[in-house]
DNA sequence: GTCAATAATTAGAATTATTCTAAATCCAAC
DNA sequence: GTTGGATTTAGAATAATTCTAATTATTGAC
């Protein structure tokens, strides 16, 4: 199951970390599936007000973290400021233009990339952010 | 030079990326050194008023984005929340323990890390971030 | 050294991002 | 069907960062 689309999967998933399944969870999670643009909480929140009026920032934040905790998106720290969340869950990496602010998800090659292991601490999960200027900014660099 | 830690040579690294040597820049440098945690703007700003009791918030962010923009300090973003500031520009990624909030310095070992470089894009730097739990919490676990 | 131009600093306001609160609602299990 | 706990909601509260306008400091030209 590459993203859990139904509900039966979504909620048996939910289920693993504790949470429960509701529309609200579902929604959002639609809301990341369908435009794979890093948004943010607040862009998440505005998108999920279309389908649902009547939901609210902390419900967003709520949505957030249990699919993250779920394992069924991540959250992704790239510059000062908000959050953004990302449904892709293959190992990958993101490259962030520094001045357009587009992110680009870069897979990992199997084995290729190796994180030092310091013995004792338990490794949850890691996340490798690259930071420059996309072709088309590195492009028109003059036009800053 | 590890660490421009006289006037002259702090002065001139600011100067390589347009910026004036200040006392607040030398003094939010010094704060940085002298203490390797990792601390957030409003923890070195506390730090700094020790020493410079006027200092405001606005002039410690200034004095990180110069000092981030001439490479002498590293920007990190582990979390939901104020960004941390690390002095340590040697090659090494950081660990982060989700539950005390812990965050070590690994060094990366040369040529075993290769991050996958997608061509047009012009890469600046590269963030590498381990989330899990420290020794400790990983020990203590039950007791959560 | 003095001066002008510009960068940097300051206090505090403003904005942005996130979390908290208390009441209402929903769902699962008994 | 009742109970308990999870979830949602609106809105307040807090935290993190940025902005503003006035002042001060630094640099380079003279």
């Amino acid at each position: 199951m590459k993203h859990p689309v139904n509900q039966q999967d979504l909620s048996a998933r939910l289920a693993t970390s504790g949470f429960r399944f509701t529309p609200q969870r579902r929604c959002v999670y639609d809301v990341l599936l369908a435009r794979r643009d890093h948004p943010t909480a607040e862009e998440i929140y505005s998108r999920a007000k279309k389908a649902m009026p009547e939901i609210s920032h902390a419900t967003v934040y709520n949505c957030l973290d249990a699919l993250v905790s779920c394992r069924l998106v991540r959250q992704v720290q790239l510059e000062r400021g908000a959050a953004r969340f990302c449904p892709n869950m293959e190992e990958h990496c993101h490259y962030y233009c520094d001045k357009c602010g587009a992110v680009f998800d870069v897979a990992l090659t199997e084995g290729a990339t190796s994180v030092p292991r310091p013995k004792g601490f338990k490794v949850n999960y890691y996340e490798i952010a690259v930071h420059g200027l996309c072709t088309d900014c590195a492009r028109n660099k003059s036009f800053a």
